[in-house]
RNA sequence: GCCGGUGUAGCUCAGCGGUAGAGCACUGGUUUCGUAAACCAGGGGUCGUGGGUUCAAUCCCCACCGCCGGCUCCA
């Protein structure tokens, strides 16, 4: 007589079957639809295939192609079926990992030479023989000589292995032909897997780490039906027209000039007028705050960065000395900075502070240079030339949390209330290899937490992500094709201070350490706004518009008028340009929308007679709007002034 | 930096061992127009750079540079 199990079903009922029953007979049990749209289950917190025999009681539910975890499932399957067509074709291939990823999966394979796009086609005609064969996917748990044995030509497997420990479990799990050690898992056969398609191919490094060989990865997308893959890969295209690089080009924002070097970027007319508008918004709000601008040399004797630590650790990322000879200028070696916090720092210890100084708030919006690996650049959002918007506050450690505080703030306002944009908080804390004492750390790490808390922010743990002087906080977004970017960032530093022996004067009148922060809200000019072109898909806010207006004479007898009204518009601060060519309408309305451009006031004999505009909005087609000029005007500058997010 | 792909006019792209073409953009002219492309004409390219093979290279080979997709790294 089995022992009996008593699920609980997310309905809260309960059901009562003998130990060893598979999720499969469950679900028939409770219906045949429910049976045949069944993936896997979740049993207590774990997902297993439909049949593995249950063995314990507690929270039981089928996963059927509506959950979001089902899909995870299946695309660890699809990497499997890759790995089964692979290996049909190239039987020597090594096998590493075969994840499901977001929106798809991967397989990396140890091949003598890279795929090209005629095998991916073969690869992809392969996988679909696999699954009209409808292998059963089978697991199997084995012992570890036994598993030893079977991925005997596979070190890549064998290396995993010896990583699980003595009391894990071994699963392998088969596909017709083929065999992987892993944890699963999985659908019940291949020919589950039905919408899929292979995406491209690139080298990546086994176990992300430089220094081992390069496997050959195959990505690939895969979904529960043809309406999910359409939709994705239309969602695909989608991105792609938004991508800033893309829309830069489109609507003359600014450029990469081949001869010039790569990461450098030139900030055209309108790009520039972007810049401007963030750079007065973010010096407006910082300034009041408490904080105070200053301004730095770009480059500084060798001396001061290895003063600060930066070299030789950083040197890497660091363009090479200058000067005349050999890498010198009067026989000393210069540097372009590739930060700004020894300037500031010096500019605290330009004079003598008092504690009552604390804290200090300087900001910077500078240039500096640093040399990224060629591989990592890209468009605005990694380059070699940066524009931080980088501030240093200097000030006592039992200042740290409310500044914490004041500063996670401030990111609201400007990611969230301003743009409305979505971020992500991660908190990182201290690293193996680190400096300064463990209760520093501690303090540090609490001030954070505490001020994330007090905020009510939801935020990651980035455990051990801490840098080596301080923990901090990165706020992250993602672009358009959904690669993930730090922007903000908030870091404590006890190391700097202790290396440039900063002091103030306490009330006790005794010499203390300032503790420092280094916080960037933008991150970068260039990669904020290369981050904003995708989010607006280059339809910017009124306020940040380079171009707000666009005037539209009907004919060339509206010439005067119009260029009145563009008068008064520029006399009002807006920027408004006149479009007087003898084009026709149409013509000029489809060029204004394709440079999206917030509003087309369009004047025609009617207009010009009763003083009004009609007014075009971006993006709203032919619906328009007659108002007069006054309104109009009213319109525009309470939108600018109140930095609306439309139109 | 590493792996793969790629580079033809300002942009998007076609082409081919016999020294280059389209559309858009640009310039000139005609058109004066009521909400997403009027018409006609014209100018514009050392085919990424440097070597090599060949009677002849934009095309084939090699190297380098840039770009794209990943890996690694990061604001």
């Amino acid at each position: 007589m089995a022992v009996q199990l008593v699920l609980t079903l997310p309905d809260g009922s309960t059901r009562e079957v003998p130990a060893g029953t598979t999720p499969r007979t469950v679900a028939q049990a409770i219906g045949a639809g429910l049976a045949r749209a069944a993936v896997a289950a979740r049993v207590g917190g774990q997902i297993v295939e439909l049949d593995r025999p249950l063995a314990a009681s507690g929270p039981f539910q089928i996963l059927t192609d509506r959950d979001p975890e089902a899909l995870g499932v299946l695309r660890h399957t699809a990497a499997h079926v890759l790995a089964t067509a692979v290996r049909r074709l190239f039987p020597d291939a090594g096998i590493g990992f075969g994840p499901a990823i977001e929106d798809g999966f991967y397989y990396d394979f140890a091949v003598p030479r890279p795929f090209t796009p005629e095998d991916l086609e073969r690869i992809e005609a392969g996988m679909r023989e696999v699954v009209a064969a409808d292998y059963p996917v089978v697991r199997e748990e084995v012992g570890r000589e036994d598993a030893a044995r079977r991925f005997a030509a596979d070190p890549l497997k064998l290396e995993r292995l010896a990583e699980i420990g003595d009391g894990e479990v071994i699963s392998v799990y088969r596909d017709g032909p083929f065999e992987d050690l892993c944890r699963g898992p999985h659908v019940a056969s291949t020919g589950r897997l039905q919408h899929f398609k292979l995406l491209h191919a690139a080298g990546a490094y086994w176990r992300g780490d430089e220094r081992r060989p390069m496997l050959q990865r195959i990505y690939g997308t895969a979904w529960f039906s043809q309406k999910d893959l359409d939709a994705y890969v239309r969602r695909l295209e989608e991105a792609r027209k938004r991508d800033h690089r893309l829309l830069g080009r489109q609507l003359d924002l600014f450029s990469i000039q081949e001869h010039v070097g790569p990461g450098l970027i030139f900030w055209h007319p309108k790009g520039a007028m972007l810049q401007f508008q963030l750079r007065r918004f973010i010096e407006d709000v910082l300034l009041a705050r408490g904080n105070q601008l200053v301004y730095t040399p770009h480059v500084t004797r060798e001396e001061l960065f290895l003063k600060s630590g930066h070299l030789p650790l950083y040197a890497e990322n660091q363009f090479p000395p200058m000067g005349a000879g050999e890498g010198e200028a009067e026989g000393v070696r210069y540097r372009v900075k590739p930060m700004n916090c020894p300037m500031h720092i010096l500019v605290y210890a330009a004079q003598q502070r008092s504690y009552r100084d604390l804290p200090l708030r300087l900001t910077e919006i500078a240039n500096v240079y640093r040399n990224e690996r060629s591989g990592t650049l890209h468009g605005m959002l990694r380059v070699r030339g940066l524009t931080m918007d980088d501030g240093h506050i200097f000030l006592r450690p039992d200042q740290i949390e409310s500044e914490i505080f004041e500063l996670l703030d401030i990111v609201d306002l400007v990611l969230g209330r301003t743009f409305g944009l979505e971020y992500r908080l991660d908190l990182a804390t201290r690293p193996a290899e680190k400096l300064g004492t463990d209760e520093q750390w501690t303090q540090a790490e609490q001030a954070l937490e505490s001020a994330l808390k007090r905020r009510g922010a939801t935020y990651r743990l980035d455990a051990g992500g801490g840098a080596f002087y301080g923990p901090k906080i990165d706020i992250k977004f993602d672009d358009a094709i959904g690669r993930e970017w730090q922007g903000a960032t908030i870091q404590l530093d006890y190391q700097q201070p202790e290396r440039f022996a900063l002091e103030y004067t306490g009330a006790d009148n005794q010499p203390h350490r300032p503790v420092m922060i280094h916080r960037a809200i933008f991150g970068t000019m260039e990669r904020f706004i290369g981050f904003l072109i995708e989010h607006f898909a280059g339809a910017f806010p009124l306020w940040l518009a380079p171009e707000q207006v666009r005037v539209l004479p009907i004919s060339d007898a509206q010439a005067a008028p119009a260029r009145a009204l563009r008068e008064r518009l520029h006399a009002a601060g807006i920027r408004a340009a006149l479009d007087d060519r003898s084009d026709t309408l149409n013509y000029r309305i489809r060029d204004a929308e394709l440079a999206k451009v917030p509003y087309m006031a369009v004047v025609g004999a009617r207009e010009a007679q009763a003083g009004t505009v009609a007014l075009r909005v971006r993006g709203a087609g032919a619906k328009q709007e007659i108002l007069t000029q006054d309104a109009f005007l009213e319109r525009v500058t309470d939108e600018v002034r109140t930095r609306r997010r439309g139109p």
